[in-house]
DNA sequence: CATAGTGCTATAATTAGTCAAGTGATGAAG
DNA sequence: CTTCATCACTTGACTAATTATAGCACTATG
């Protein structure tokens, strides 16, 4: 699994960032730091299991640190460190991106065509 | 599998950039067009099944285009739609995202000490 | 006292990705 | 002239990753 010619760290990069929910994750905790079970809400939907593995593996990174508060009743919290915090400039890349560049989904659409056939609402 | 409240595009996005071998292979495309059996190599032996797969994904949401130029005997190109082209902004945040913050993987610390020649340590 | 919350973990099932082989025409090499 | 490789894939069997579901030990709320 590596790229044709030598190692580079781009491969590297994009392959820890393309692991499922590892961008999600990321993109939730710069808003600031999260529990667990939080951050699995807040990330939308991934299961306990993985979420596990991926803080796991961005902690070992050193993208990600965990704050143990108490352990009973448990409480932790994630935050980002700075190389964690970086991905800033990546997740702002991939938003720009998106929005000019990336087909609405079937849901997104929908949603749009139901908001375009209403009566104006301001939207801020 | 939504984030909690409401749609954002920025989801979508990083959702379908993802997928396992997406980003490798834009990034190859980003050097040129290329046939189908050279991006595998070129990607770093991602296996046909997946790359097809990929690719099929990546023209449906207009990030790519498939010229076929012979049938018999097959003869193909993939190259970038604008979109696509438009990645490379995402490409160079991850580039210079790993080239400060990303750790290195093992084999390429292992390479990087080689290189380095460790002090009065003969390796032979 | 039941219910919902905390941060997880264990097990089983589903899904995604991989591997090896094959297709059919063609060009190169033996 | 036979064999082999190459192109772009497809197929089917397999494995790895992700999921759903349940549960643990415990607190706080109603």
């Amino acid at each position: 699994m590596e790229p044709a010619g030598g190692y580079c760290p781009v491969y590297d990069a994009i392959s820890v960032l393309q692991e499922k929910w590892t961008l999600h994750i990321v993109r939730a905790l710069l808003r600031g730091p999260l529990g667990f079970n939080e951050l699995g809400r807040a990330v939308g939907g991934c299961n306990p299991a993985t979420l596990k593995t991926r803080l796991d593996r961005l902690e070992e990174l050193g993208l990600v640190t965990r704050d143990v508060h108490s352990y009973m009743p448990p409480r932790t919290s994630y935050q980002l460190a700075e190389a964690g915090e970086a991905l800033q400039r990546v997740i702002d890349a991939i938003d720009e991106w998106a929005r000019s560049h990336l087909p609405p989904s079937p849901h997104r659409r929908a949603e749009m065509a139901q908001m375009a056939a209403l009566p104006q609402v301001q939207a801020s």
